[in-house]
DNA sequence: AACTATTTATAAGA
DNA sequence: TTCTTATAAATAGTT
């Protein structure tokens, strides 16, 4: 996060990933502490290096915060279901969630593969679908695009027209002082001169740029 | 930390306090992200709101690092109920598979995306021409296999055919012999029989199952 | 939820 | 390691 950008994976390097390690170690620690007092908040945070040593944060002893930890986690929704019932949903969700892996999966090889992924048509229907919902999500957010482009075209084409009355405006002065000076001048098809209507209108898109 | 500086203190105004603890406690968990997968460290938070909700990030699931913990800080810890334990590991198999499939996400838009960020309309125009492509080829694919088993259908009906005449045959045979035998009984009407003609294709299709 | 002016964190270099 | 410093990220206050 400075002189540089980083891309967040393993620090290949061990010298400089442990340095790393130190700097933003005491960075977290440090947020996760300011985070407690300052949101009256119980943390705990423990670390372990990739050489096993433990680095670690509570606010009110680590013990009694996991303790709490395990409660928390165990009841949920606190709905009292009967612990089977709430174990199937667990393994339903589980199920679902690994299928959705797969057709991803299956997604990434056809994709990076060219097409040589799965070959049953089960796996490619479900495929399939996924990827239309996506090109309609993206024709969706296209279109969102798309209309505040619109929208600001309009807005300055309308400051545009009005830029342009006022230049014309100022032209059709200029002209009508022309003519006067002309009608002065002895040799008239020795000055020649734009009428206002044949006056290229690049003049105006130079001067009002947006 | 901008637009002014801010004492570490509790923070009094309460929705002031809740602002900052959502807006913080992303911070921390992503930073706790990072560090784990820069440094590859294996890390555990948990955070109890001040109204006593749970927030936690774990890089190899909770119960796995706070046995590690109690381990490391050499303290006894309760033995759990197992049922108790299997739920837990149900819920971080459920954790550890939202991740994969998180990663799974990113690597398809980032491989369908070309690596771009796509919040322009180019960029969104390139990842619908993909997906699109994508969709084709799938449909190539399907239609491959779907012509496959057609192929291999008529295949089948092929030998089929075979096999029916063949069994005609046999039938035709049998015709002829049961005429032969019918034509030595007495009364020709106390012994109905199909002709060939007659003969239901169902027995052909009972025998000769693919 | 967004937006920015600032503060903070930190990557790279010494 | 620790310091420095230029730059990336986080975020306090605001809309």
């Amino acid at each position: 996060m400075a002189r540089g950008k980083i891309q967040i994976k393993r620090i290949e390097n061990p010298v400089h990933r442990q340095v790393t390690f130190c700097k933003r170690r005491a960075g977290l620690l440090k947020k996760a502490k300011e985070l407690s007092v300052l949101c009256d908040a119980e943390i705990g945070v423990f670390i372990f290096s990739s050489h096993g040593k433990l680095y670690e944060l509570a606010t009110k002893g680590m013990q009694g915060l996991i303790e709490r930890y395990m409660k928390c986690s165990l009841s949920g929704v606190q709905t009292q279901q009967p612990r089977d019932k709430q174990i199937m949903d667990l393994k339903e969700e589980i199920n679902t969630l690994k299928h959705e892996i797969d057709v991803l999966q299956t997604g990434l090889r056809y994709i990076s593969g060219g097409g040589a992924g799965t070959t049953t048509l089960d796996g490619l229907n479900d495929l399939e679908k996924h990827l239309e919902v996506s090109v309609y999500q993206i024709r969706l957010t296209k279109m969102d695009i798309m209309s505040q482009e619109i929208q600001s075209l309009k807005n300055k084409e309308g400051i545009m027209k009005a830029a342009n009355e006022h230049l014309q405006e100022k032209i059709d002065e200029q002209y009508g002082i022309n003519n006067t000076m002309t009608s002065m001048l002895t040799d008239i098809d020795q000055y020649p001169l734009w009428t206002h209507t044949q006056c290229p209108l690049t003049i105006q898109n130079e001067i009002y740029r947006f």
